[in-house]
DNA sequence: ATGGCAGGCTATGCCTGA
């Protein structure tokens, strides 16, 4: 079973690379971050005449979610976390197969000193009280998405030019750590523990030529998944296509 | 060298992203 996280920033310039990826890659479930497009836009039957079944929760203009999953509809899908009303598209939770697949757009938080910033710490914080529910009500849990957090300097290509500033902070990567402490793995460090592939790279600078880039796009699953996962790779060819997105799309393959 | 690139909008520069 493969599944993929990709951040395709605009799902309506991306949705013909998008296509022609997946009939390669041919994933059972892919979590879309960023698609900028209200619902009455999304592009359903592109989805479902490859077979597909395809959930959103879009808004205007900025970020937006979609799960797009092989075969078999979803079940249980949630779109908003209870006690925090947020008109921002961040989340997209639905059971499939037995599965608890929990797709996120964490906030960029813009600058520490920004507003934005805490509402990126509180949305954090809200996630951790919505993930200990979740936790507890299944099993087999990934989460997965642009948590806009390199979890260690190990995620960034240059931590020095990085120091103090927004994805780095210690007051988010801590959030992360609480979220990662109720019984989850990032798994691409479970498996490469020294690895230093990233998922995003600046568009300005020639900073993808360079490999300047971070890895602030994660798959992290519950304990009980951990022995299936099977292979985890970062699929950079798409971030050199023409018209890229800056984040390239993550695939976990696990044993059915 | 402190810039630069991309996407969306009711726009023809500004906001946001990371």
């Amino acid at each position: 079973m493969k599944i993929v996280s990709w951040n395709v920033n605009s799902l309506k310039v991306r949705l013909p690379a998008l296509l022609t990826w997946m009939k390669t890659v041919k994933p059972e479930i892919i979590a879309l971050q960023e698609t900028k497009l209200v619902d009455a836009e999304f592009p359903m039957s592109a989805f479902t005449e490859l077979g597909y079944h395809a959930y959103c929760s879009g808004q205007k203009t900025y970020n937006g979610m979609a799960l797009i999953t092989r075969d078999n509809p979803c079940s249980e899908i949630v779109v908003d976390m209870p006690q925090f009303a947020d008109i921002q598209r961040r989340l997209l939770a639905a059971t499939w197969n037995g599965y608890r697949v929990i797709n996120v757009y964490v906030p960029n938080g813009s600058e520490l000193t920004s507003e934005k910033y805490q509402y990126k710490l509180a949305w954090l914080a809200a996630f951790e009280k919505f993930m200990q529910d979740q936790l507890a009500k299944y099993e087999k849990v990934i989460v997965l998405g642009d948590f806009n957090i390199a979890p260690t300097d190990l995620d960034v290509h240059d931590p020095k030019i990085w120091q103090n500033c927004v994805l780095v902070s210690e007051p988010e990567r801590s959030a992360l750590q609480k979220i990662v402490n109720l019984g989850l793995k990032d798994l691409y460090r479970e498996i490469k523990p020294t690895g230093q592939d990233f998922t995003w790279w600046d568009y300005r600078a020639g900073a993808f030529r360079r490999n300047n880039g971070l890895r602030i796009d994660l798959v992290l699953a519950s304990l009980p998944l951990l022995s299936s996962a099977q292979d985890y790779w970062i699929d950079k060819t798409v971030r050199a296509d023409e018209r890229p997105s800056d984040h390239a799309p993550v695939v976990v393959e696990f044993l059915e």
